[in-house]
DNA sequence: TTGATTGCAAACCGTTTGCATTAGT
DNA sequence: ACTAATGCAAACGGTTTGCAATCAA
């Protein structure tokens, strides 16, 4: 890597996380990170790729795995299988999401209010001592819409 | 393929579906779809495959897919993702379970009673139309054992 | 006979790996 | 100087695809 990255002005935390633990600021880590926080939501590793090949096109996709990684290690990220192909990064900082997917139009709703799961969650916990995450992978189902066009309840596809 | 393939006993509804749809009865359906019967609880294409293969070798890996997306589309298996990498496949007769996967030790919970989730399901429903199915996809957290080894909330892992 | 189904081989996607080189500390 | 981190290229696992050959109807 010859050229220059500049570290973006977020990244105090990181380096200091980093430092304690240990870890190497490189530029690449720096860059990764500032996508990251300048990033709202779920991101897949290769739209942080992408962003990060507009910048620096010598950057490698396993830089981004391994610093995804890295990050979700340190605690700062984590990812959710939303039932489609990549895995999605958040800040752990951002409030979990619970996703609910349509198997039959695709349609994606996100809930953000986690209490009308706190009740389930609790059930598991004092029934089998499980602590359920359930942002972690969308919960799969039918939507308003396709129940009502389709009303099958033995049905299941992706 | 020269080779001849029994039927199985229990294909007679097989069959019968089969000639209503217009699809062809061949001797790999009837084959995967006997070990399908045969077989208890969740199993993954590559499995299917393997017990295909021991009986038949030149059977294809991908007429095992395309079976089990057959059959799905008849509507007699269904798959789910337990959070590791291959879909398990189950027949729809069978009830589905919740499984309760611990992303610490890899512990898997398999919950028959569908009990626990009902007033969770009640409530999306009411309150975003969604007909969720919370046997499609593992349920992600720590198990009993983890939990209490290393209480931290903030973790997530596979 | 003829179109659905198969086997084959190759491609696909998302991700991981081994290894030599580079660069933070 | 030392070793962590990177780029590269190749492999991975699970699955899908295009196509010519086959075979149930």
């Amino acid at each position: 890597m010859t050229h220059e990255i500049g570290q973006g002005p977020e990244s105090s935390s990181l380096i200091s996380t980093l430092r304690e633990r240990g870890y190497r600021l490189t530029p690449q880590r720096q860059l990764i990170v500032d996508i990251l926080e300048s990033a709202t939501g779920h991101i897949a590793p290769e739209d942080v790729y992408q962003q990060v090949y507009r910048q620096f096109p010598c950057v490698n996709r396993s830089t981004v795995y391994r610093t995804l990684d890295l990050l979700e290690e340190l605690g700062l990220v984590a990812h959710a299988h939303l039932g489609d192909g990549a895995a999605r990064y958040h800040r752990t900082e951002e409030a979990g999401h619970l996703h609910l997917v349509c198997h039959e139009c695709g349609t994606m709703i996100q809930i953000d209010d986690l209490d009308v799961a706190a009740d389930f969650l609790a059930a598991l916990r004092a029934r089998h001592g499980f602590v359920g995450d359930l942002t972690h992978h969308a919960i799969a189902g039918q939507c308003r819409h396709c129940a009502e066009k389709n009303p099958d309840s033995n049905r299941q596809e992706e």
